[in-house]
DNA sequence: TATTGTTATACTCTATAACTATA
DNA sequence: TATAGTTATAGAGTATAACAATA
């Protein structure tokens, strides 16, 4: 930290101070920039819900099944853009918590009717509240005006 | 697809319609719809490198070496938050392909400054050229006026 | 033939820990 | 003691392919 200091002119000749590292051309793609933000609130969503020990594609099939109930693997699998060989694991992991169940479609027998048990619904209820606070961190991070106009712009691909 | 059919009032018998499936409170989550354009960006950027092999990460510490030669390991893993462990391996690996060096530091025994080679500028023009043609349909995608907005939002994140 | 769901494999990325050599 | 870099391991996410059952 102390090495390859760089001098500028009106400094304290004992501040050695590193030069701040430029980006390049990496400051022109965007997709940089939406990563460094996603990553971050990525981590703090796994550390708000870590004692629940559910994870972000986790979290995000629990809602959409509660919103949707009864619907199919492929179904939620198409909306959130999770492949249907992970979305069947994930969904053995949350049937194994008892947070889920697969109900025989009725309609196709190829297909499962999913939906959230009572103890699945208990839980995501306190899941919500910890993902409502981890919102609010996001909100103060990024800032609520920036927040809001993100969320406009974005949501179209969602 | 056929199956759970929803029937609105107006619509064909014979036109069997799926409801679109609900967000839930996922709608309020500025990290899911992050991740849904920060996905489709970079499988866009892996397909459009994929004849050079060169994936996202190994992009950005191309980019950032060539703008800062001769800093060290952790000052680049610091810049773009890559673990140091990460970057051992994802350095080797630009090595074995003679794009960069690891020389003598010079000043600090146990750091090494990283630069590319003639060879390592030779291909990091050839992958500019492709990550340009990528940034372009990033554009068309978002839309202009919208890939500025972003970018400005979010640049204080990078 | 195409679709639904399952299992398996391989690769990338992330998170840790342990280790060395230097500072 | 702390830092720079390396190696190893484990978990999550992604991308495939192959397969059985059903449409």
């Amino acid at each position: 930290m102390t090495t390859q200091a760089v001098r500028t002119k009106g400094a304290e000749p004992d501040l050695q101070m590193e030069a701040p590292l430029q980006l390049g051309e990496l400051d022109h793609h965007l997709g940089y920039f939406l990563r460094r933000l996603q990553v971050w609130i990525f981590q703090d969503f796994i550390a708000a819900l870590k004692e629940k020990h559910v994870r972000p594609a986790q979290y995000s099939v629990l809602l959409v099944i509660k919103a949707n109930p009864g619907r199919s693997q492929s179904a939620i699998g198409r909306r959130l853009n999770i492949e249907r060989a992970r979305l069947a694991r994930l969904l053995h992991d949350l049937e194994k918590r008892k947070w889920i169940r697969r109900r025989a479609s009725g309609c196709d027998a190829r297909s499962h009717a999913l939906v959230l048990t009572a103890d699945g619904e208990r839980a995501l209820g306190q899941i919500k509240t910890l993902a409502a606070k981890h919102e609010a961190k996001v909100g103060e991070y990024v800032g609520q005006k920036r927040r809001a106009e993100l969320m406009r712009l974005l949501r179209d691909f969602g």
